[in-house]
DNA sequence: CTATTTCGTCATGGCGGTTTACAAATTAGT
DNA sequence: ACTAATTTGTAAACCGCCATGACGAAATAG
């Protein structure tokens, strides 16, 4: 008790689930799942060693995990080490797949990724949602979902679930979509329109991209804000690993900071958001272009060209976000700052005033600031990540969907038992 | 695996507590424990319905805690229902204590409490510590430590933890001041300055204040943001039951938001930070008054009074917070905001501003704010709570030393043989 | 070619919660 | 009053899960 006292409690004073036996072992089986994920093929013995089991132990999970087609037994490892070698453990390159999706303004994007985190099939469509009503919009969207999973299915692979990123405000019940300006859509729920047969989620993508970024980004600090800008600006507030999603499902909406608190008048009834200077329509505006396809690119290609005019106006942005972001950091202080998304094209002008403005609101050492290496992949991956990592999270809930999957694949289970 | 994706993930990729049968045990422990004391006495069936334990497993946990004098059985109660009435079950009156201490500007304050959650002992010396060299201070405190720890003692109580609570940043260890501007302390490690008999915790008043409001609060949601301000201003950020720490420690600095980027300079190096207009200095200036002691109550007694320049400071103090948590609230949707330390009694003058210009920035219906109950008691009773809610959190550990401190007592064993 | 090291597995055991059964203590009904 | 029904707490048998210790297998070191 001397460590960690105060923290989130453990056991809960209200209802929580029982601590018996069966859920020691799922919480062991997705050790086991989560260990050989994150450090690659690795044998009994060493999976045993990092989660502080014995080998007799693991050795039962693993037998399991394999029958449930989670784990593959890769053969014996060749190391130069004496004593006899390991046998490899991988996860399973078929079995369940996440499948992520993104509602964006001007297209839809589906793909499958197996448990390995590999993309295993995918599928583009652009086309203009930015007005359309939903149904249309999410009627397309399952047909490329159908698509996908067919593809997927084809590689031996089976949905374990669809995410669903989109470019709003999503509530806490991961289905409906409270707001989302760019779409126009309003308190829809997305859950009666996705395919029925598989168990869908919805979230911003902003909180997709924000932990894409934590399960792919290159640096993987458990406590960071990811800042992402498609029209509007949002974050994710990354917490100890975790994502920090607000009562309503709402935090993270640091688009509507006040930057100038007598600035100009924002949609969201305030004055002076971080939206007004640092949002595309704002720094398009300052820029002196006008608005249209692939804005984002033309803001990169005119600054890159030296456009004095764009130059200015991202650097305006640059500074309004690190007024913003010096708020957020004094709050939150995390370990890093993430520009993701749209801003990460543009980082190289936006950088030096926001790093600037940071540096110099901070007393002590700025927070530091980098730019995501997904860009605008991130909500997508970051959604069919989320399924898999769900998978990796309780094995034991997919082995027995796994179990009624393989059971209807006959011929698949005789040359088994053969 | 439905309902809850992509949470704090339970598992941990990297190296996590072997999942054991003693863990569960621990585990198991610590909800009984939480549900007796927070549903006042139970008889071992009605704990048992409530964590989802048989009554055969709760009977032998209630054993082992009240052999470790943490449970006392309060005999049979007396309902009209039908059946055989229960044992009732409360938590023992004697037994651990938690030792909560405040390191104020001008005062110390030490208290006891049981495990019931009462206030067994306490002590406050006024004194001036601003600018006071902290070996001194410390000793003085650790006089006072003593002193509570004797009357507890003489009340059947032994010290479990000591808590401390400073006006200034705290590092993650615990123990390490590293900024406490009004005392004038800079990197300074109090674990050696304080009994070395009792395990030592270091924390930020604001996070203490929080966590009361969290523990003994009227309205108890587990997502709130606790705002205090003594004379410079923090929060505490409670994100699902626990308190956001980030990385170094020094999550909730509200006072050094930018509420005006072009405003005044700020000892921190930025520009119209949220201290300069709501910082007790900054309002004292405003109002026309000097610097001096008990300069809160002043305020509040001269606003009571209607003078015209004190209701006027306040009200800008008050549209000041509204704006900076407008940006906390954007960031963090939190269920409630509310208003502790000196903030409390001065809340009647601050709130009408600040809630309009909460309202005004808000595109929905803006985040509550409420005034905390507990005023400038909150830092202490939060101190001391927390050694509390660290013996609930983990029996087990606890119940080890009090079988060491029992065993001091050889009359009270034999008493207990006889 | 032997000694050593490491891996995976098996048999045994301890520990923890569950199941089942039962006695105790109360209320409801006749 | 007296019986039936209900609920509580405990004890005994049981099952599941991990630890322990021993063993054969497969590699390296000398």
């Amino acid at each position: 008790m001397t460590a960690p006292l105060h923290e989130a409690h453990p056991a809960g004073s209200g209802r929580a689930l029982p601590d018996t036996q069966q859920g020691m072992r799922r919480r062991n089986l997705a050790r086991v799942m989560h260990t050989v994920s994150a450090e690659g093929p690795l044998s009994r013995a060493a999976v045993a060693s990092r989660i502080g089991l014995t080998r007799a132990a693991v050795s039962t999970l693993v037998d399991e995990l394999i029958r449930s087609g989670l784990l593959e037994e890769l053969g014996p490892e060749r190391p130069g080490r004496v004593g006899r070698p390991g046998s490899a453990l991988a996860v399973s390159g078929r079995g369940p797949a996440g499948i992520g999706a993104e509602i964006g303004v001007d297209h839809l994007a589906v793909c499958a990724v197996d448990l390995r985190g590999e993309i295993r099939a995918r599928a583009v469509r652009h086309c203009v949602n930015r007005g359309r009503s939903p149904e249309p919009v999410l009627a397309e969207l399952t047909a490329l979902v159908r698509q996908v999973v067919a593809e997927a299915d084809a590689e031996g692979l089976w949905p374990a679930g669809l995410a669903v990123a989109v470019p709003g405000l999503v509530a806490r019940d991961g289905r409906t979509v409270v707001r989302a300006p760019n779409l126009d859509w309003h308190d829809t729920d997305l859950g009666t329109l996705l395919p029925a047969e598989l168990p869908p989620t919805v979230d911003n993508e902003a909180n997709f991209g924000g932990l894409a970024e934590l399960w792919l980004g290159d640096t993987t600090p458990r406590d960071f804000l990811h800042v992402s800008a498609e029209i509007g600006i949002g974050a994710a507030v990354v917490v100890d690993g975790g994502l920090l999603r607000g009562t309503r499902g709402f935090a993270g909406e640091l688009g509507h900071v006040p930057v100038r608190p007598d600035g100009p008048e924002c949609a969201c009834g305030g004055r002076g958001c971080l939206e007004q200077y640092a949002g595309e329509e704002a720094v398009l505006r300052a820029a002196g272009l006008e608005p249209g396809a692939d804005r984002v690119g033309l803001l990169a290609t005119r600054a890159a060209d030296g456009d004095e005019a764009v130059r200015g106006a991202l650097h305006d942005a640059g500074t309004a976000l690190g007024i913003a972001l010096t708020g957020a950091v004094n709050l939150l202080d995390p370990q890093l700052v993430v520009l993701g998304g749209a801003l990460s094209g543009l980082a190289p002008w936006l950088l030096p005033a926001l790093e600037a403005e940071l540096a110099r609101r901070t007393a002590g050492p700025a927070c530091p600031v980098s730019v995501s290496r997904l860009g605008p992949e991130g909500p997508l991956l970051g959604a069919a990540h989320s399924v898999v990592r769900a998978v990796l999270d309780d094995p034991a809930a997919v082995a027995e969907r796994a179990g009624e999957i393989v059971a209807g694949r006959a011929g698949d289970i005789a040359a088994e038992q053969a």
